[in-house]
DNA sequence: CCATATTTGGTAATATCTACCAAACTGGAG
DNA sequence: CTCCAGTTTGGTAGATATTACCAAATATGG
């Protein structure tokens, strides 16, 4: 189970991926020893899943985002297999979730440029078999992308 | 400029933001030195913006999250920049986006069970001056949950 | 309260980071 | 083309960090 300790760890590490271990102990107050092997445990338990450096998305040239809403015609496994599998190839979409509400699923989709979003739609989203609906919500501004869970 | 090179080590260090600088080297085929010193490049200039660890969501006892479209009832400066404060302020609200569409804005939130779901509104949201409308889509599966741009 | 299992801090060999150097490369100007 | 100044490169070595191991301390539950 996670704990109190533990907890500390995932936060700071939430904070900064690439603390090293000592930092890490100071700032959670135990001993290197000790801390280095509860991180160990946490990625092997799979809490922690991995690790990433966070890329600031205008600056490396991905000018464009967008929310969808998609909704399926049908619901059978066939079609909802077959879009789950797609969208989560495709790297353009960064995120993908069922959810309730009018649309079945909202997706956050970024790309380099309009044209970009344009073919997006045309080559991939819209080939997908049994899209009853596809709405797009530009992005318009960023007020806050975050990764860390609120512990 | 960022170029050919440094988008490999981008891609790289999103798949694996703790890669040492040796391993980093070797995949994106330059010498360590070279390679270190580019990462420090993009670090200072803002476009790795961070590192982080990836906490598996419900691993770490956080089950419910939803996506909530919200609309302002006027968007004066005022409401709008008090909105904006509160929301990033807010660490249960992972991401806010201000998009086209029927909503202003989109989030996406993160919290412990239904009830701190129902708290967050209470206590939080509802609150907030200005806003005309609140609908909760909760998110009944994560499909995918990625951070890594499409390089 | 005791016995056992788990977790802890310290340590030392190994691996890595990071600042520095001289050499190689780049791209204008003549 | 040739030269030169400005970058970028690879190598190196001292400082720092990682990681496996041990014995001591702490928690568990009968």
């Amino acid at each position: 189970m996670v704990e109190e300790q533990d907890e500390r760890i995932l936060a700071e590490l939430q904070k900064d991926g690439r603390a090293t271990n000592q930092q890490l102990a100071e700032t959670v107050g135990m001993s290197t020893s000790a801390c280095w092997r509860r991180v160990r445990a946490l990625e092997e338990a799979g809490v922690i899943s991995g690790y990433s450096a966070l890329v600031a998305r205008e600056r490396a040239g991905f000018a464009t985002s967008a929310i969808l809403h998609v909704s399926l015609e049908r619901h059978d496994v066939k079609f909802v297999d077959e879009f789950v599998a797609r969208v989560t190839q495709r790297r353009e979409v960064l995120e993908c979730f069922a959810t309730t509400g009018d649309a079945d699923y909202h997706l956050r989709v970024v790309v380099r440029d309009m044209d970009a979003y344009n073919r997006f739609l045309d080559e991939f989203m819209f080939r997908i078999p049994g899209i009853r609906h596809v709405r797009t919500n530009v992005i318009l501004k960023e007020i806050k992308t975050g990764v860390a869970l609120p512990f």
